[in-house]
DNA sequence: ACTATAATGTTTGTATACTAACAAAAAACG
DNA sequence: CGTTTTTTGTTAGTATACAAACATTATAGT
């Protein structure tokens, strides 16, 4: 039996990962506001269901508890959303988007449309719902 | 005409983070010595390559030159590799595998397979060559 | 030979991303 | 009611990841 090559370029966290930079890239050319992926993100969510606590916000974009703080903090110093006490829970803080991240709502949902279409451009459309089905598989 | 909507979930971007998340904790069970992607990736590609210079280490395993920096510097404090003057050129510094590293090698290859395998454990055998293919379209 | 350009490595600064440990408050439960 | 467990948010520490600016050294082109 002929000896295993590990063949670094062909395992599929490499791959990823040069996924994950091109599509960077396209995320950084197309991004308002220079938004980073994390704050687009975070961003959409609190547009899409309004007050919510920022574990909450974590949760709902697949950030840990320290990585959504900062985050949030972030988006705060840039006046995209601003922070009021949750009168039924003292331990929490809501977060909510402020007029200015309203007025964008459309611009960042133009945007995140462009950025999912150049990354997928190299698939026929077939081969993009492929792609996004067996990634959701392995999620 | 309706309005499009824009569902974070099923953007790319996104699940391409959450499969990266499971890949990353799959790693974490398997990788020896603790070793992350970034610093597997290095000795992986140092062992391969035997002497290389920093930067095309970086080069060879798709990293900027700030970053693969700071991965050999960790890997040289933990005695993975060692590094030594390039004799015909003054600016390079040639980073070179350690005995224990070069010890480890085959254990580091059998980890790389099984991260890969179980990463890609939910798909069948042709959707997994499927998905890489795609996967590499869109590198 | 000289000069413009390129490559190597370093440093600084910002932004994830996650672990671990912690305090305060709320919820669960006997 | 009181205790145990959870949840929420912080803080500190480590490790990518990349941009930008820099000094040193090589290389290319004239």
């Amino acid at each position: 039996m002929t000896k295993k090559l590990y063949m670094l370029e062909e395992q599929v966290g490499f791959m990823m990962r040069l996924a994950g930079q091109r599509h960077s890239g396209i995320f950084q050319a197309h991004a308002p506001l220079g938004l980073t992926p994390a704050q687009f993100s975070v961003l959409i969510k609190v547009l899409e269901l309004g007050e919510c606590s920022q574990n909450d916000l974590g949760r709902k974009t697949a950030m840990d508890v320290a990585t959504i703080k900062g985050v949030v903090d972030r988006l705060r110093a840039r006046d995209l959303v601003y922070v009021k006490p949750d009168p039924s829970d003292k331990r929490r803080a809501l977060v909510v988007p402020t007029e200015g991240t309203e007025a964008i709502e459309q611009d960042l949902k133009d945007a995140g449309h462009q950025i999912t279409k150049e990354t997928l451009e190299p698939l026929s459309v077939s081969e993009r719902e492929m792609f996004l089905t067996l990634l959701a598989k392995i999620s």
